[in-house]
DNA sequence: ATTATAAACGTAAATTTAACGTTTAATAAA
DNA sequence: TTTATTAAACGTTAAATTTACGTTTATAAT
């Protein structure tokens, strides 16, 4: 070691949301605290980081810890470094935010950490800063929702147009008119529909639409920014 | 002490543009490393960060070390920690970027500290994984100028709206129509308008405005969101 | 007086947004 | 086998905004 300077505890915090299409409302992953100080509070899912271990390698070990799942949206926020921020000792830590597809399974797994998914109108009192962090995320996530393809990290890989627009009212906290939002999306030309229709919801049926990752990955390369302010 | 977890090495690095009104271009601020790895080599201004000291403390200290500037516009931007970033031990950094306005007295405290100001499109190689975090910092002011008013953070407080676009089109890079640019930045009435003119650079002259910090303020409690895509 | 020129002001077509109304496809009831 | 029902899909139009230009004005130098 070259530097003679002071050393922090490190941690990781991260935020995750997932959307419940049956419920149709955003949920956030919790976990009660097993050590002191909060031992047995609410808080996000979290850990330390290891001596020899990227930040985002610690992210990726804490969500696939209390999801099971890896290869989802998962990125890097904001710092929370208040030097008594925590009574447990100075510890800095990085918050990152994942998006993603709840299912039963989902719910087993975080079920065996202690984990549970809260509503975000039913959240309890969070440990340390965790509100803040909070506060922080669904803010980028309605951010988010505008200028980037993120709607689609929550839904089924096979979704129909009113889920999607039930989703994004849910992200907004209000009603998008559908015709316009139908528009909108569409106009993006990055929806595939397919011949399915889903009628679980309508005698009708409404067609199953897929998003075009690959064209939107090649388009965002040519400089392509996405606009979905509805 | 609490908590059994690897301790870890927590620097600040800030990135600092200035506006230099007479050249009308965005500089940065770089220093020469002082201790090894990479001693003599151009780094971003940072420092590690005291046991007992928030984050945002620390990066008030190394602007101020820097260029002698406190209460200036200081925001976090994200935080770099790849377990081997730097090869002189694991050190996870966390980027601040700052805004000033360029005069001489900064030049001046910059030198004694053998830190420097560099355009933009003359920048040297940076150390570890500096010019990531300069290529950041650089999105993100093209970003933020469409959505908050920081251009005002790199003006004089006296400003003509000739220099206002001036410098729009430095962070843009692009030339804005100066008819629509006026229009645009009026409409938002935020600009006080002085009856002082600036004959600088033209016989006509130019009125000097000023920023109407505290109705914006106002407004933004009320969730106003500025919108200057230009 | 005349000229030069940056600064300030003006306009109109094209595009986008916002706020609605209408038709369609499928099921279930009459 | 009609008819009613309803979510889904499609359509229209006025208002607002953006874009791309042209014109006038104030002042110093000639």
């Amino acid at each position: 070691m070259t530097y003679n300077h002071p050393k922090i505890l490190v941690a990781i915090d991260c935020l995750v949301f997932g959307y419940d299409t049956t419920e149709n409302n955003l949920k956030v992953l919790l976990f009660q605290r097993e050590v002191e100080p909060f031992a047995g509070e609410w808080s996000l899912i979290g850990g330390f980081v290891n001596e020899d271990e990227d930040l985002s390698d610690g992210a990726e070990r804490v969500l696939e810890k209390f999801t099971g799942l890896k290869d989802v949206f998962l990125e890097q926020l904001s710092t929370f470094g208040k030097a008594n921020r925590d009574p447990g000792g100075r510890v800095v830590s990085i918050l990152y935010w994942s998006l993603i597809k709840l299912d039963d399974l989902h719910r087993d797994i975080a079920n065996e950490h202690g984990a549970k998914w809260f509503d975000l109108d039913q959240l309890p009192e969070l440990v340390v800063d965790h509100s803040e962090m909070l506060k922080l995320g669904t803010e980028q996530l309605v951010h988010n929702a505008k200028s980037r393809p993120i709607g689609f990290e929550l839904l089924p890989e096979d979704f129909t147009l009113p889920q999607l627009k039930q989703l994004y009212d849910a992200i907004y906290g209000k009603s998008i008119d559908d015709r316009n939002f139908r528009k909108k999306i569409l106009s993006t030309d990055l929806l595939i529909k397919t011949d399915k229709k889903d009628k679980t919801t309508s005698k009708k049926g409404a067609f199953v639409y897929r998003f075009d990752t690959e064209k939107y990955n090649e388009l965002r390369k040519q400089g392509y920014h996405l606009d979905l302010n509805v």
